[in-house]
DNA sequence: TAGATTGTTAATCGATTAACAATC
DNA sequence: TAGATTGTTAATCGATTAACAATC
C-alpha cells in the first residue's frame, strides 16, 4: 500500500463494512465478489468500491473480481485487526454489563482483560470471571498487558474525568458510549456511539419519509 | 423553516449533536451560546454551525448568539423529539435487555412499549414490567399503540427475517444492532450501529496515528 | 474469442471554510 | 459607540459517479 499515505476519511469508514460484508459472503462458501457484489448490499456503488479498495492496492482480478479471502486478510491487516486487541471496560452499568457479555466483541479478537469502576460498591464483584477494579489499579493492569484501548461506558457526568484518567495512564483510544463530547489530546483517538443520538436521526429520517412530504418548495 | 426541503445528509448527522450540546450548556446554567462555543466541543467549525442553523431558519441574534432555550425547542421540532416515541424491542438476549434498562432513551422520550423475542424459552418473561411476547403478537400490538420503531438487537442471521416482518407489519423505523446490512423498501428507515464496526474504526485511527507513522510518502 | 470486471480518468456534485457586511 | 456575532457569499476542498481502455 501507498507508503503511510492517508486514506481519505469517507473511506475509512467502510473499510469494516467491506470486510464484514466479505465475511458474510465466504460464510456463504463463496470466493470471489465483484465491486457490485461487495456494494450494492451495503448500499454503496461499485465504482466506489472499486475506489476505495485501489486506494490501499491493486486486489481485484479484471473479469474475475475480488478473491474473498486473500481480500478479508489484506483488509483485516490494514484496519489492524489481523491481530487480538486487549481492552478494559470502564463503568459496569446495565450498557457496560451487556457489552461485557456481548460476543461480537470477542469473535473478532476483541478481549476485555479488566473492568473498573467507581462505585465502591460495585468494585470487587466478579462479571464473568473478572473482578471489578478501583480507577486506582488502572495504570498498573494497562501496563501490564500492554493495552491500548478501552470502552467507556460510565454516566455522562463522569466519563470527562475517566477519560482524562484513561489517558493519562496510556490508553490511545476510546470507545465512547457517555452522551457528551469528550475533549482528549492529539494522539489520543476517540469514537463516539451514543445510542439516544443514533435513534434521534432515524426519528428524523422517519418524519421526512412521513408527514413532512411536500407542502412547497 | 423552507418548506419540506430536504437538508444536506451532512448537516442531519450534526443537528442531535448541537441539541445534545444545548442540553448540556442548559443544565450548566447558560441561556446564550455562540456559533464557536456551540462547535469547539464538538470540532464543529462555526462557520458550519451556523450556516447548518441557518438551513432551517434564522434562529440567531447578530451580537448575542443563540438562545439556547429557544434553540433547543426548535430543533427538537425539527428532529421530530418533540413529543413522545414508543417503540418495540426485539431480540432479548445480552445486548437487547441493555437496551430495555438504558436510561438514556427514557428521558429522551423513547419509551419501549412492547418486547420480542422468536425463542420460546424467552416468551412469557417479565423483564422491568414487561412481558415477551410471540413475534406473532407483533401486528396487533404495533397497530394499538401506533409504533413506528423498531429497535433489532438479534443475532445476525435471524436480522433480516425480523426486518421483514416488522416492515410487514408496519414498521417506519428500525435501529439495528445487528452486524448485518438489512434489506428494506423505500419508506422504511435504517439506522445501523455496529459495535464491533465502531471498534474496528478506532482500531484503525489508532494504528495511523502510532506504528504507521512515516515510512514514504 | 466473447464476456466480465478491474483500475483510473475526468466530470460532477456536495461539503467545508474564510471572510465580511449587516446587525444588535 | 465599540465589541461581538450573526447569516451569507464566494472560494476551496474533498467525495462521488460515469465511462472506458486494459485485462483476464
Amino acid at each position: 500500500m501507498p507508503g503511510g499515505k492517508i486514506a481519505p476519511k469517507a473511506v475509512v469508514g467502510r473499510v469494516s463494512l467491506y470486510l464484514r460484508q466479505l465475511e458474510s459472503y465466504q460464510r456463504q462458501g463463496l470466493t470471489t465478489v465483484s465491486s457490485s457484489q461487495l456494494g450494492d448490499p451495503l448500499s454503496i456503488k461499485n465504482a466506489q468500491v472499486r475506489k476505495d479498495l485501489a486506494f490501499f492496492g491493486q486486489f481485484g482480478h479484471a473479469g474475475i473480481g475480488y478473491r474473498i479471502g486473500e481480500l478479508i486478510g489484506v483488509l483485516r491487516h490494514i484496519i489492524g485487526v489481523d491481530r487480538d486487541w486487549p481492552l478494559v471496560l470502564v463503568g459496569l452499568g446495565n450498557l457496560g454489563r451487556a457489552l461485557l457479555k456481548y460476543r461480537g466483541f470477542r469473535t473478532r479478537g476483541f478481549h476485555i482483560v479488566a473492568l473498573f469502576d467507581n462505585d465502591r460498591s460495585k468494585i470487587g464483584a466478579n462479571h464473568d470471571g473478572l473482578v471489578v477494579e478501583p480507577i486506582e489499579s488502572l495504570g498498573r493492569i494497562v501496563a501490564q498487558h500492554d493495552i491500548r484501548l478501552a470502552i467507556l461506558a460510565v454516566p455522562a457526568d463522569a466519563a470527562q474525568g475517566v477519560a482524562d484518567q484513561l489517558v493519562a495512564r496510556g490508553i490511545r483510544g476510546i470507545l465512547n458510549f457517555a452522551p457528551v463530547s469528550l475533549l482528549v489530546p492529539p494522539g489520543v483517538n476517540l469514537v463516539g456511539v451514543d445510542l439516544s443520538v443514533q435513534l434521534q436521526n432515524l426519528v428524523y429520517k422517519v418524519q421526512q419519509s412521513q408527514g413532512e412530504v411536500s407542502c412547497a418548495g
